[in-house]
DNA sequence: TATTGTTATACTCTATAACTATA
DNA sequence: TATAGTTATAGAGTATAACAATA
């Protein structure tokens, strides 16, 4: 009770003042609540150009890899061929980007961004760039390039690797 | 079709050497990612124990809170009141904590750990710690400490609480 | 036989809303 | 009226499995 009496004072806090202390030095804890903030931030951020997380994603990886197949596509987003059929679908019905047949393989759709999709991608691009600049000007910017390459080490280390292909 | 000519060679790696390269720039999708690695090698940990991810934070919590309600638990952990019951019930049921009725509000429960949730946690607290010491092998000591300290500045910074408010 | 894209389906996590019993 | 817990339901996001067309 002299918990609920804390954060009855300040309901919307973050948890009352450590609370979860102890959850809190597990770094798959840190990370999961920075992530969940983020996402949400990402999604508010992208919701007005009619994007999601994760058409926001797709159209920068076709951005950067033109004729890109879905299979391909799949791969770099780590996420089912599946999934991938209604992200493309939904970019597709924006008029952000094409499916294109290729010669020589009648299986396969090469991804190529619309010149509409070219222009919407510098908007985004800087919109989130923004964003990202005000959620993390706590830190910065050696800071953030820190956590960027930490980040980026810890999600690329061997073991990792070695895990998922089990 | 240089791309699935590469990828058709190493189809387990994390995409193509830098056909990310545009999103990797993103902090969000960074952490993105290292979530989804981080919360799939989660799930393998706890699952001999018998627990998930939530399950898991919740326990930690009331742990270190003996005699937290469900609604404190709920801000603790940032979830619903309705997600908590979920949780709770599937502890209840696994004999790791108990609801007990609080003298003063019989609306109230307040949660306990049992003897048997308390030998989980150690063991499991121990399996955690372990998993995620392989897990960031790639980093050393101070390296994860700066990670931990990044993290924790980056969500709590008054600009993200700002904005969670609204 | 294997692969690309597709569809249908299911599962997990979480949110919303309505309800009850208490306060 | 407001709060604690509960229930039912719905929405993302993603996974699995089966299929048609093509290789």
């Amino acid at each position: 009770m002299p918990l609920s009496k804390i954060s009855a004072t300040a309901p919307k806090a973050p948890g009352t003042p450590a609370s979860d202390m102890l959850l809190r030095q597990f770094v798959g804890y840190r990370v999961k609540r920075a992530n969940l903030l983020i996402q949400d931030d990402m999604a508010k951020t992208l919701e007005p150009f009619g994007l999601r997380t994760g058409t926001f994603s797709a159209l920068a990886v076709v951005i950067s890899n033109p004729g890109i197949s879905q299979s391909d596509l799949s791969d770099v987003l780590n996420i089912k061929r599946s999934g991938v059929v209604v992200v493309v679908d939904e970019l597709e019905r924006a008029g952000v980007l094409k499916r294109k047949p290729v010669k020589g393989d009648r299986r396969t759709n090469a991804l190529t961004v619309t010149a509409a999709g070219r222009r919407l991608w510098n908007k985004v691009e800087k919109a989130v760039q923004d964003h990202e600049a005000v959620l993390f000007s706590g830190l910065d910017l050696e800071e953030i390039a820190t956590l960027h390459d930490l980040l980026a080490r810890a999600t690329k280390s061997p073991i990792s690797d070695l895990e998922k292909e089990q």
